[in-house]
DNA sequence: GATAATTATGTCGTATACGACATATCGTAC
DNA sequence: GTACGATATGTCGTATACGACATAATTATC
């Protein structure tokens, strides 16, 4: 028999969470995919681009850690890139195992055009509407959850 | 050259929000995963079926709103569990546009028994090692974010 | 009552996203 | 220098997840 707790219910506060996360996240994505459908990136594609021109030649195992997906996943985006000629894989000259990603010359001007408007997603535009004390607040409760369950992952 | 004002930054915050909802996406479904290839069911499916068990006969639109995700994911959802016999469609006897998921009968009792355990996910655990003034900071924070974005989206 | 607009699903193509497995390469121990 | 473990990447199968489109059925409009 499950105990009942008077006191507040993680539980109910879990599911109220777990709607809010995938509320949050399609938001997120929405108003991107309209640019993209106009022949620009996806949401991973522009974060992976970012990455990539900060940190020229960055390994794969280095952009997959950087965006917190798996290596399989930043492969397939990879990939994609790829074959719009927006990136390049060169295979390290002393370590063979690694596939260094360079981005395209006229991408690297572009992204680095663009990039501030760009990352301005609708995260951006919804942080802006709260006050600094909020974003604080957001900033931290996210960073606090973060470390929960990295905690409770062990 | 970028201006770097002296105030929280809300670009900073907004990147750092992105990798942290990228890096809890990824530890919510983790453990599960294991579960799930002992035969069980993913997180979503889970979602669905607690959702289903409680409001029997729920439309697919419904169930779609309830779940935050668009009817065509949703419908590939059913889909699945139909697959496996967990979940039946039903066209409305009044309306013919409406398919009711009805779950089957073993598993009303399976999801009654299970799901509270069931929803018992890496969040419920990383929730209770906070205090519950730290639980309630992370819903509140959870929520506002999401009524940002809802708000930046009109 | 026929037609138009709306609504609920289904389906398709594509892009994430993951784990599991395979392969190639490097470092190390021997 | 060879075998062995660790590491980096690639590949495959599957499950989300979405928008766009098609279809069927209801409702509104005339």
């Amino acid at each position: 028999m499950p105990r009942r707790p008077a006191k507040a219910e993680s539980g109910t506060q879990a599911a109220e969470i777990e709607r809010d996360l995938s509320a949050i996240r399609r938001m997120m994505r929405k108003p991107l995919e309209a640019e993209v459908s106009k022949g620009n990136l996806t949401v991973p594609q522009k974060a992976a681009m970012a990455v990539v021109v900060r940190h020229e030649g960055i390994s794969l195992k280095g952009l997959s850690t950087a965006m917190s997906l798996a290596h399989s996943t930043v492969s397939g985006i990879v990939d994609r890139l790829e074959k719009q000629g927006l990136v390049e894989r060169r295979t390290d000259a002393s370590d063979g195992r690694i596939s260094r990603i360079h981005a395209a010359a006229v991408v690297k001007d572009f992204v680095r055009e663009k990039i501030p408007e760009l990352s301005r997603g609708p995260l951006s535009a919804a942080l802006d509407r709260a006050s600094a004390q909020e974003r604080s607040q957001i900033a931290a409760a996210m960073r606090r959850l973060r470390e929960l369950l990295e905690a409770a992952q062990l």
